[in-house]
DNA sequence: AAAGGTAAGTGAGTTTTACTTACTAAAAAG
DNA sequence: CTTTTTAGTAAGTAAAACTCACTTACCTTT
């Protein structure tokens, strides 16, 4: 998964850039400080990276590939479409949890340069998206969902509702409770919030 | 609510930079580009602003206070929790649909700087999202929503599904639905996905 | 083993950009 | 009429992203 025939120096640089990113924000972090992390000197990461935002989408996409092996292995053991929704909802917050840095990149610096929506860190993301719709059309065909609703606006209902379950924790340095979370929007996404 | 006591100066660059933010994103205005079309010389920008995020922070609240003055109007009519619930749903929706540069700043730029979160603008936003938790409590001691569920919880569904609901056309400039949006999140938060 | 080619890495620039500071002109205050 | 405050300028600085001409070392082929 990880090319390990990377150079010597790129991987230096991948790796610095993973570790500046444990305590400070994107935009905090130089091209010097990443430099000087990696041992490298500042010229080398253009060899290898177009630009700064390049390395950090090179750096996201590997995180992503982990997490998209991962939610795979917890989707096996799933039979209905409810119980999949529910164990990606479930590795999704775990993820954040684990790896805050990379919950920052995803849920926080990415945005706010288009460039990221023609990288490849976010056509995996697609894919992945992708198959949540694939789950919910199940669900419906199975009479589990109701066929009444809008499936890209489950997905949408369902992973707003995970990031908004932990992007203030992630921002604020805050315990994420991983199965309390994946409960709580479970509860109220699948049987809604209405008493009757 | 805009102190139009606020020097010619000064009016000039928020109106530059929201002008600008219409087709570029936030990092990528200079504040050279924010003196040229205001008129004026870049030092006058740092007389008025501590910094260029904080000309981004004073821009925004400006935005937030004619919002929240908005949701409070489409709230007057609302007679149950739920009701409200939905209001804010479609006025919020509606917001970002109308003003989209509104919505990329709050959607997009804000988040990847921590001394937005001690803005003004922030502070709006509290007052806002805490509002919203009152409404959910009513509607808990109402019995209008199921007493079993985390009220915070519930909020941040709603919010996730909107953000979400709102953020990829915003982005890719595409048209929002809001009617059809805010059914649709509606639909699924009060009542659930789940067929039984 | 010598030559040539290529990949890895360097280090000294350049340019851009956010921000500073010392100044001026004009209006308000006393 | 003088002093002080306010609005604004112009030139400059420091730091950061990015460039480019160059070196070193290794691999291949004759």
């Amino acid at each position: 998964m990880i090319d390990e025939k990377y150079p010597p120096g790129k991987r230096k640089i991948i790796k610095a850039l993973r570790t500046l990113l444990e305590d400070r924000e994107f935009n905090s972090v130089t091209t010097s400080d990443i430099a000087k992390t990696a041992g490298v000197t500042e010229g080398l990461i253009y060899k290898y990276f177009a630009n700064k935002r390049d390395l950090l989408y090179q750096v996201l996409k590997e995180h992503i590939d982990q997490f998209l092996f991962k939610v795979e292995k917890d989707l096996e053991g799933s039979l209905s479409s409810l119980d999949k929704l529910k164990a990606i909802v479930h590795s999704s917050v775990y993820s954040y949890a684990k790896h805050r840095v990379f919950a920052k990149m995803l849920l926080i610096e990415v945005r706010n340069s288009p460039d990221y929506f023609s990288s490849d860190a976010c056509n995996l993301i697609r894919l992945h998206v992708k198959n949540i719709l694939g789950i919910i059309e199940t669900g419906i065909k199975n009479c589990e969902i109701k066929e009444t609703l809008n499936p890209i606006a489950i997905r949408e209902v369902l992973l707003g509702a995970i990031e908004q379950g932990c992007i203030s924790k992630i921002i604020f340095n805050r315990k994420i409770d991983v199965d309390k979370i994946t409960e709580d929007i479970c509860d109220i996404v699948f049987n809604g919030l209405s008493q009757n």
